[in-house]
DNA sequence: TGTACATCAGTGAACGCGCGTTCACTGATGTAC
DNA sequence: TGTACATCAGTGAACGCGCGTTCACTGATGTAC
């Protein structure tokens, strides 16, 4: 069969690929300019080596957010507390906001302008897909019970968290806050209470 | 008087300054790497020049920045219909949104970690906590008026409507949605009327 | 109004640097016999 | 088990390029007299 997809590993250096992929999120995790020679030397390689395993720094950033992409889905994954469409939904939330503090590097390249062009990496794509597949699944579910359209909306706030506490910006609330992970259980659940029946209101239109 | 801070303006070119400014913003939107000589030459001006203006790029980025805080305080200002906090925060909310789908890459630059040193640009640190500023000035209202202290929430769903607006991401939600805008206004109502008085919930803690 | 001078925004050549990419190579691993 | 060969991950030199930054300069604008 076609081997070509399989990582092959193990020949000198034992695993670059997986190798480099770290490095690479540990450089951008420094806040440091990537570079594939940069990443190269912090993998401890010479600097053409990655040529054998990624055809450009694109392809490295593309392995990086896909990966990234596939921890997100099963962190979501994993966190559905019991049956409850509406508790896994919060617990999606939560789970999302995790990872966003847990790894903002890789949060923030994964929707970065840089791999807005995610046709060219089908591996991406794919894993970007099944990672809000996982929410819609739920959501899907949620509106399957007579939940609001809308029930996604909790998406939206969880990436806003997300974004606002990696960027520092919720520390400069007016009042105490509760963690960024509290917040997001917290307002994912009052959005959702409120949701179920709002149906009507001004989203219809014609 | 100290005129070091007014833009001294035409000499040769009229406002180079500005003029630098746009075209680092433009250059940002057209999505291409920035550099101090790309942006000399999408102005017009020998790469040399921007060196009477800015001390490096990160200067430069930091101006860009500060103009984009400074024109979302004033879109945030002229959005509020009323003196209904409430209907203000959602104003605010909606003007956010809109400011960051009709220019992205300010936007993105905003809040990039690029620019997380804000103690380095006064200005910038200035505008920005001037923008800041609109949001919590309304929501501090809205709680002396008894509303809950997480009425701020709205941001962060704003926040995360606009990130995943522009990104692109919100067009893959799985039931038809009304635009970024309108979900704002509509999702903002909602979390606001259902908090002004759930203060107890699973906050406070202890 | 006119001339001589000061200011300083913008120029263009020059430098050293890190980058992406290529290439022939080397040497460890895997395999055929 | 042992030898000879094939494979290919990683090496290091080399290239051309765009970058940031500096520097002496030039010439338009503003001003003193």
């Amino acid at each position: 069969m076609n081997s070509a997809e399989i990582p092959r590993a193990t020949y000198h250096h034992g695993d670059l690929r997986t190798a480099l992929v770290s490095a690479a999120e540990g450089l951008l995790a420094s806040g440091a300019t990537l570079s594939l020679r940069a990443v190269a030397k912090a993998a401890g390689v010479s600097h053409a080596a990655p040529y054998h395993h990624f055809a450009n720094l694109d392809a490295l950033l593309a392995a990086v957010a896909t990966r990234g992409f596939h921890d997100l889905a099963a962190d979501m994954e994993a966190a559905h507390p019991g049956v409850d469409t509406a508790a896994r939904l919060v617990g999606h939330c939560t789970a999302y906001v995790a990872f966003a503090l847990a790894r903002p590097a890789a949060f923030r390249l994964m929707f970065s302008p840089l791999l807005q062009h995610k046709a060219d990496h089908p591996a991406l794509q794919a894993a970007a897909d099944g990672s809000f597949e996982v929410l819609r699944k739920t959501a899907h579910a949620h509106v399957a019970e007579g939940a609001d359209e809308l029930a996604l909306a909790g998406w939206s706030l969880a990436h806003g968290l997300a974004s606002l506490a990696i960027d520092g910006a919720l520390s400069t609330a007016p009042v105490p806050m509760p963690s960024a992970q509290d917040l997001a259980a917290l307002l994912a659940s009052r959005l959702l209470e409120n949701l179920p029946t709002g149906r009507a209101g001004s989203a219809g239109g014609g």
